[in-house]
DNA sequence: CATGAATGAGTTTTCATTCAT
DNA sequence: AATGAATGAAAACTCATTCAT
């Protein structure tokens, strides 16, 4: 009213969202850590550095920071799975794009994996079954590996498939092999496996070849 | 010793053996639906016609009524899976043989595929790397397929794969699978995915055909 | 199941019903002397002696303990006053009888008499509308006065007046002459009062005396 | 003080009195809505267009609001009773004026009522007797048609009561009538209530007529 | 003066576990 | 052994009040 007309409102804007940055991100760490029930509002604000109350002013619920932490991830998570694949000439360089990006992905953000895998669970855990925003995300995103599929069917890149049970059977392969190597720490080399499993299914995948 | 003749022994322990299967299935039941927190002691006692307490002159605590139910089923499944790949001549036959089995048995139990899936998440939340009984009896039952291909690489079956990795991903693509069919009800026939799978798999592992 | 057949049953039945009269007259206290917003469950647990959980065994929640206190109250009150009412002769008797009954209740039950003052507000308050089961009751304990009005009107006892708007004064009458007794502890005699309001409403309902 | 002219002092005092004038009035209306307990500062702020913050600047806590905001109606009723009864001549016209200038009033402000009412309710209470300013403001209303009645016997315009209790009678048939009103929105015309309560109190204070 | 973000005490409710009968 | 009443720790969420800007 009186004095910073610009520079007052953009300095709390910028506290405003480090707040709820700091906020999502220690949810990813406290949700990746405990699941959803065991989690604590309490302890998501102390490594936010907050008070409990102050969660509140940003997050409505629990659950609602928890969507929020898990949206989060997920649309990060997206992109970086559609820059990767953007970038590749054919099935088979997509493939071993999508798997990739997202290993290296959830490899970066170990926890969010955890929440991630934990949100998975929780959704075939739930017998009620509502509609479900995650789904749908995780939908999308198996859409996209879906279409490259179906386009390299369709230009008879690779043998006639269900696109659709093909890229599940990838993004459940991914899945794996992150889930894997998280939890007993690596031994060899991630490309290596990447590589291997890429492989693994692009051959699944290639025509018959003819034989002599 | 104080008197009981044998057969009053006996039928102790027959009333006692009932007590614990049927807590054992409530807990699969109760787990399943609702998880490991939202699960109450209370619940499982009421669905095996027990009460609350008297869960606790069988089990030690929840956790301990957990691990035992999701072991009995594991142990079933194992047995299961060996069955029928016993009864398989070659990997190709192998493969679909395990991947079927698990996939009835799970479908025949969806509540303990619930427990199940939500036990891997679990596992995977977990940041204490306790060395985990659960994680040893999965690691034991990829075993089985592991070394089913590590021989049918030997015998020159198919191309040189590393048989853990392979093994795995058979693993987590029948995972996948089932709790795609479960969450969604299925459209499909069960045997028609399950074959696409085997064939994807196979095809990958194949020797290369040599060409003309 | 196995010893005693009746008496344990029974023994435990006694014992149930001791803790929800104890939770019972612990709430009126509590709620009495702190309003609904105000009470605790922890203090009416500890004034009922017992541990804070144990009041949800009895009771679902504070609204339903709210409830079931103000309830148990209206009743045993209700009950007075008809059978007061019930031995009076004329509407004179009957009005008298009305207030005392009442007046020596709430005397009795001062906290009762506090939360029932309490609850009267929150049904001003409450802006809402819900037919409310407390609003019922009241209008029940009034009806029966009403209605004695009613036939004294039909029987050319008093002279014609509204029998509703009649009883209800009568009704705020005796309120505020408790809650002034209970408030200020009284100087005089709770008969004297009585007598003096009996008097003052009876002379007002009386045919006007012919004049000569 | 401090270099400002007498303008701004004065401008600061307007827009000070103004404040807090619109936070009384949100108060009553928050307060007469929810209750004390229910009320929170954070309404009563967005209410009269002020930051949360700010009504500390003007009320020291919410008791000190709630206080101020039941006082100043009191204070506007108590003036209005004054004026209209100052208006009649004689004890019945008096009463009559009594009990429209106070029922009118509160129909003004249905929330100031609703206010009132649940401070008349909190005033029983709270056990501790504390001295209480709402109770001497009660008092002092009172007292006025106290003195009204204790005139009129002395000068034999009715039979000789107590003027105390009567006064307080018809305190509480006034809030009475009101309270229902308002609850239950009325079917009939105010005035005409009225009529008959006033009615029904003189009648039972007038002298018994000589009988021929 | 005004603001509204931050705090943390306090409340209801749930539930694993114990224990007297 | 079986029961289920009792316990109390723990957790989500609210809100009066403070204080840096």
């Amino acid at each position: 009213m009186t004095g910073h007309p610009q520079t007052a409102r953009t300095k709390e804007d910028v506290l405003s969202a480090y707040r709820r940055d700091a906020l999502l991100k220690a949810a990813i760490r406290v949700f990746g850590e405990s699941g959803f029930d065991s989690a604590t509002m309490e302890r998501i604000a102390r490594e936010a550095d907050v008070a409990k109350g102050t969660t509140y002013l940003y997050y409505r619920s629990k659950q609602s920071i928890y969507d929020a932490a898990l949206g989060s991830g997920l649309a990060e998570l997206d992109e970086r799975t559609h820059a990767a694949m953007d970038q590749a000439a054919g099935l088979r360089q997509a493939i071993r794009a999508f798997i990739t990006a997202r290993a290296e992905y959830f490899f970066e953000r170990r926890d969010f994996f955890r929440m991630y895998a934990g949100a998975v669970a929780r959704h075939i855990t739930s017998t009620r079954s509502k509609p479900s925003e995650f789904h749908a995300v995780l939908d999308r995103q198996a859409r996209r590996l879906e279409q490259a599929i179906a386009r390299a069917v369709a230009r008879r890149e690779i043998r006639r498939v269900d696109p659709a049970a093909t890229a599940l059977a990838i993004f459940d392969i991914t899945r794996g092999l992150v889930a894997r190597r998280i939890t007993s720490p690596g031994t060899r080399d991630l490309a290596h496996d990447v590589q291997f499993l890429s492989d693994l299914i692009w051959q699944g995948l290639e025509k018959p070849q003819a034989k002599s």
